[in-house]
DNA sequence: CTAAACTTTCAATAAATTTTGAAAATATAG
DNA sequence: CTATATTTTCAAAATTTATTGAAAGTTTAG
């Protein structure tokens, strides 16, 4: 297969998975157009190998700049500004891991607490209420805390750790 | 707080969070409707309490049992069909990382080990390329073979393991 | 069997999300 | 400052995804 063919298929197959995981497919494609060139490229580059509009490029470019997984970078003589992807594949899962956790999972923890909190009844029906809260709550801490800390560690904790973990 | 309107609460938070994680909003919140329904619940009782339409529910609540996680459940002397949500809420994890994994990480593991033998260039870029395939393919690898680890596992392998993990 | 109760299907419709593209804003060269 | 290049914005259009509801299908009681 020829180089090109491959990351064309390889941006395709990533923005497929994107989508099935609430992500916007062209964002995840811009992404991995950055993360398979081989220099930085400008708005008109993106535009023309995703075929897409000049403010989609420019809206999805900023928001991975917000996830800070692109950055701009200066290119002497010209006058656009190009784009590069971290190239650090562990970077990016840890970026995409913080943001979603606080964005979606700690306000889920907050209202699940607030539940089990608030409920004053005293039925059978309102103590299997609590209880499942406070399983969800048991669930979705764990996962939190499990993110957390593979946010938190400087190198490829994840990989390491678990890996040792499996050979239990 | 009433026990019902944090019932509706729960339901409305589940579904948001099953939104932004791409699943149907409706499929999570009939999910939670059952899981928080002191008895199980007719196709009607399920329309009535969420406004949604018969057809809804039916392909909602059918989707739901082929995910393994609902149950149609006989009532003596009605005619209808009632349905039940496995309280475990380690089994409803357990069923959708299982149906995740299966049909959107392997395919994804396949095509980048595919991408990475079939490039048959030896440029620089082509190594590069490969190298960032190979990166993807041992992110994924190791997501991937966690969440195997957890669904086969017959107790709470997640928490126990994980809450050991921690501690270290 | 027949009729009523109930479930399923799916084309049409609605809702949500994404994308476009042209106008406005901003930046830079001369 | 002026002209030009470049980026940003955002209302409208397109696309994708979810929902409805009525007709067709199925089951069961009598």
């Amino acid at each position: 297969m020829e180089l090109e063919e491959a990351k064309l298929k390889y941006i395709q197959t990533w923005g497929s998975l994107a989508t099935s995981w609430g992500i916007n497919k062209t964002m995840a494609q811009v992404h991995a157009l950055l993360l398979v060139a081989a220099a930085p490229l400008s708005a008109d580059a993106i535009m023309e190998t995703l075929k897409i509009s000049r403010g989609n490029v420019n809206m999805n470019v900023r928001a991975l700049i917000d996830w800070g997984i692109v950055k701009k970078e200066f290119v002497p003589g010209e006058r656009k500004e190009f784009f590069v992807a971290d190239k650090d594949i562990w970077e990016l899962f840890k970026q995409i891991t913080k943001e979603r956790k606080r964005r979606e999972i700690e306000p889920v923890l907050k209202v699940l607490s607030e539940l089990q909190n608030d409920v004053k009844d005293d039925t059978e029906d309102a103590k299997q209420f609590k209880t499942l809260m406070k399983d969800l709550t048991t669930v979705t801490t764990t996962v939190n805390t499990i993110l957390e800390k593979a946010i938190k560690a400087d190198e490829h904790w994840l990989l390491s750790n678990f890996t040792k973990l499996m050979k239990k």
